[in-house]
DNA sequence: AAGTGGTCTAGACCACAGC
DNA sequence: CTGTGGTCTAGACCACTTG
């Protein structure tokens, strides 16, 4: 054994190990193609499976990505910045401004696979809008996709018996969205509650997003509350988490 | 073939997509061992390390964990909620109370290698601070260790010339902490901003934190302003996603 | 057409957990 | 000790991308 000392490890970690290295010092740049299983099995004297297990290890890093009949990729990341207190800003949805327009910074984001439809209640929604479970919902869920590139699903429910006729039961909902409706309804929100968690996504929502391997996702559960604390939306959001970063700005 | 049509995915998705099936429904619970790698290669009829995929599905998916030597077991949560705008709320810190009581819950929570040094400042920090790139920060680490598992590693940074005498440098920083002595020192924050991100855990941050397979980290960055939009401390903080609720709440 | 990653088989030896 | 998952080999056929 030439390298005598640290060889603990398995074979396939240490090639990791090598191709992590030379990508994190800049050898490999993303977007460049790196050495594939055949060049890794005569590089190395490595079976098939080996040589796959490294580029597995770095693909469920998300680190890189593998694309079928092409080769494994360094990955490349351009998150948006999504400002989660100033965005909800009365200044921004009174006016009729679409709360999507600050942060996208000159790329193209569309609105994709609009439904509206009304539904029973799911338990834990029907537990923070205050009704039983089932009863009747308003149920609004959209996809955003960034230059081609889904990275948002998000889905709103909101009381049946409060939107009854109004534009939100409408695919488009008019100057600045279900908020300026609300407060014409005389529910305007006043007060948030944004909820995030992260974990791997389900076979779903990686079609759904298009993500590659070793990307999570980010759960955001905002609840939208006028006077007297009522609930009235209660908003899922699944995010790409290679494609946002999220930021709350506030005082002390 | 008995089962006609829908039979164009490959056999270890087949497989996974069963088990996990079981464990939605309840079949299996958590903590719950589900079929070995044997049991699913006597049952499906394939070779070793087509069940073994099929098992890495679910754990790359963060729903189940594998135990060398006993089993693949259902994995269970019971995440912390950490309120961030609630708990920099003054009245936490100007009295001496730890920021840290708020979202325990009866659970034990200790703090964990603490280190203070003197280093150069990284050029992200030292464009927030702003100064220069190297020039002398005082970092502040420590984890945090929820119940035997490890949750969150901080790490702070402040201008050294700005704490340098003050409890700050030391490991025990007094009634309050660093916010509370920030204050006696002329730069009480009033202004915080939060930035979130998620991806999946480098080797490093998955063994200072035991994470399971599956598991993404959340980063949060928090930046201390003083008065005049001074920037004061920066802190970086590694999250187990699968031990945090963030909530931010706030008034439109 | 050649090369790539995706799936799959049928073996093997090992370290570790639990009885 | 027995069974478990972890690593590893040496083949095979397929679908896909690219030149």
């Amino acid at each position: 054994m030439s390298t005598e000392g640290a060889k603990r490890q398995p074979k396939y970690q240490r090639i990791a190990d090598e191709l992590r290295d030379a990508i994190q010092s800049g050898r490999y740049q993303p977007g460049d193609r790196l050495p594939g299983e055949n060049d890794l099995m005569a590089g190395h004297g490595v079976a098939r499976m080996t040589a796959r297990q490294a580029l597995g290890v770095l693909q469920s890093e998300g680190i890189a990505e593998s694309r079928k009949g092409a080769g494994v990729f360094v990955r490349s990341f351009r998150p948006l910045r999504r400002q989660g207190i100033k965005r909800l800003a009365q200044s921004q949805w009174g006016e009729g401004r679409s709360v999507w327009a600050v942060d996208t910074e000159d790329r193209t984001l569309v609105v994709d696979q609009v439904s509206v439809t009304e539904q029973g209640a799911p338990e834990r929604v029907a537990r923070v809008l205050g009704v039983e479970q089932g009863d009747p919902v308003c149920v609004r869920s959209r996809r955003f996709v960034l230059d081609d590139k889904p990275v948002l699903i998000a889905t709103s429910y909101l009381l049946a018996s409060l939107v009854a006729g109004s534009a939100i039961t409408q695919e488009d909902t008019g100057p600045g969205g279900i908020y300026a409706r609300l407060a014409e309804l005389g529910s305007k929100p006043v007060h948030f509650r944004e909820e995030i968690r992260s974990r791997m996504p389900s076979t779903d929502e990686a079609e759904q997003l298009k993500l590659s391997t070793g990307t999570p996702v980010m759960l955001i559960c905002r609840t939208a509350f006028a006077d007297e604390g009522r609930a009235v939306e209660v908003n899922e959001m699944t995010l790409d988490s290679a494609s946002y970063i999220l930021e709350y700005a506030f005082d002390a």
